[in-house]
Order: structure tokens, then sequence, then C-alpha cells
DNA sequence: ACATGGGTTCCCATCATGGGAAGGTCAAGG
DNA sequence: CCTTGACCTTCCCATGATGGGAACCCATGT
């Protein structure tokens, strides 16, 4: 009840505090994210509380990692006093499971090519394991046991 | 020595045999990671199996997440016999450390969300500890021992 | 002769972000 | 009053890797 004058910033306080460049607060404007603020005569834009708000909580979300289509979902969600809890927690998991999947493949990644630049003696010769793994075909074989002489 | 008239394919065939599609395949040439191939007088590409090969080292660089200018210059090493394996090693281990770094901030992404998800009823009832950490700041924090009541 | 299935070029879209140009606006200070 | 500098505005372009699709040319089989 207490209309308290919500104090209106500018684009670059509202990134300063926010932690969002104005060049993405426009862009979040331009696809819908976030609604058009009021401007000035000048057509400067000027953000409210709950403006500044709505970019925090874009900001942690995209610390998170979701994406704009999440976002706007999380955003409606939070709006919306009559949610329930199962939606946002089906985006969640769902985010973690993407997230998990890719965390996977780079760390497939990573092992594979950790095992190719072991054995690769790194010093003036020329031959070289990684080279030889991405010359010809049987690569991503993981944990190939060094049978040989064990 | 033995000339073997290194039978020349069409792009789609040399897409098959590499696992490179034909549009990636124009792109790198338009971009110089692959040489012009020989055309037809009907401008078709034709690929010798020198190509073939560059095409499939290519393919199994980006697996492995190398970037083109990456593979650019692993490509220059394979082709150059007077190269060190020391070279070749350090783009590969920048690039697993940047793998590492990359796997390692999706997985804070995750654990952090998992965390706010498991705290989650997940059911009609509306409040809901993930919209609360994205609400207000102090998110981030990882581990945070629940005190309160041990 | 015409259909089909390649090939070719060129443009556009993705996703999130930034750079920069060209121009309007405002406050402070000489 | 006018300049300077720091904002603001819009619009276009770029990234990296990939794909979609249009419009058009070519080759082969029935």
């Amino acid at each position: 009840m207490t209309l308290a004058t919500t104090a209106l910033v500018t684009i670059a306080q509202a990134s300063a505090t926010t932690g969002v460049s104005a060049k993405m607060i426009r862009h979040y404007e331009s696809v819908g994210l976030i609604k058009p603020p009021v401007r000035t005569e000048n057509r400067y834009r000027h953000y409210a509380e709950s403006d500044l708000h709505d970019l925090g909580f874009i900001r942690r979300a995209r610390d998170l990692g979701f994406s704009f289509e999440d976002i706007r979902q999380l955003l409606d969600l939070w709006r919306n006093k009559g949610r329930s809890s199962a939606e946002v927690k089906a985006i969640a998991l769902r985010h973690i499971k993407e997230l998990d999947e890719k965390a996977s493949a780079l760390a497939a990644m990573s092992r594979t090519l950790q095992t190719l630049a072991a054995s690769c003696h790194g010093d003036k010769r020329p031959d070289c394991p990684i080279l030889e793994a991405l010359d010809r075909p049987v690569l991503t074989s993981p944990s190939a046991p060094l049978r040989g002489n064990p």
C-alpha cells in the first residue's frame, strides 16, 4: 500500500545494479522477454524497481544457463501466484539433464585428449599420437587398455 | 610411386564417407580450411583421397571439440613433417583446459540447480525454492551448510 | 522428352552477445 | 551562449558451427 514512488533509473543505472548490459536490456525488450519500460519525453527508457527485479531474475537464470524460452516460462510462473511448484521443478530438471549431458560430452572429449596427450612425448620429435588419432578412424575408444606389455 | 588414379568422388560421396555434411564441406572450403577441390567442366566439386583424408581429420578434430582455428593449425602441423610434437601437445593441452573449464561451469550450474530442485516439493503448491533463488541475490552459494537446526 | 536426383550459388536463421556508426539530449563549466 | 563530454536512441553487422531453403544448372533413366 505504501506507493513508494519507485525511483526510476536510466538504462545505465539499471545495467549497473542488475549486471545486465544495456545492450542486452534493450535486446530482452525487443524479443518480449521484459515489458517495454516507461519513456521520458526524450524517449529515454526509465526502469522502475519491478523492472530491476525482473532483470536481476533474468540474469540469475542466465547464470544458471537457462535459455530465453525457459526464462520466459520461469518469469511467467514467478508472476503467476497460482502456479504449481511441479511446473517449475519440471523445467529445472529438464535443464539439469541438458547441463549434465553437455558436461559429460565435454568431459569425454577431455578424457580422450588427456589419454592421447599423456602418451605424446611433447618434444622436438615430430611423431605424435594425437595427430595419429586424428589421422585415421578408431578414435573415441576411451579407456583402451594398454595391452602390449603389461 | 604407385600413382593410383585416386578415384575422384562427388561431394555427396565425400560427405557419406567422411561424415561431414556437404554443406559443411563447402563451408570449410569457403573459409580456407580445406583446399578448393578440382572441378569438372560442370563446376562440380570432385574430391581425391587426400581430400577425403583431410575431411576425416577435420571431422575427428571437431568431434573432439576443436575450433576451426585449432583445426587449421593441427592440419598444418600434420602436413609439416618437420613439426615438433610439443606444438601439437600444446594445442591439445590448451584445449583440454578449455573443455575442463566449460565442463566445470556446467557442472556447477547443475549442482546448484540440483540442490534447489531437491528442496522443491514439486507438487500443486506454488512455493518453490527455485523461484525464490532466482528472486533475490545470494544464489551460487554452493554447499551452503544447512545451519539452523543441526 | 521429361522426371528425378544430384550439383551450384546465395541468403537467412539459429543463440546470446557485443561493436560501432550516426545522431539526439542533457548537465556543467568557460 | 556555446562547447564538451557523457549519456541516450536506433540500426546494422559480427561472432561459431550448422542447417534450411530458393532458384537454377546438369545428368541419367524410362
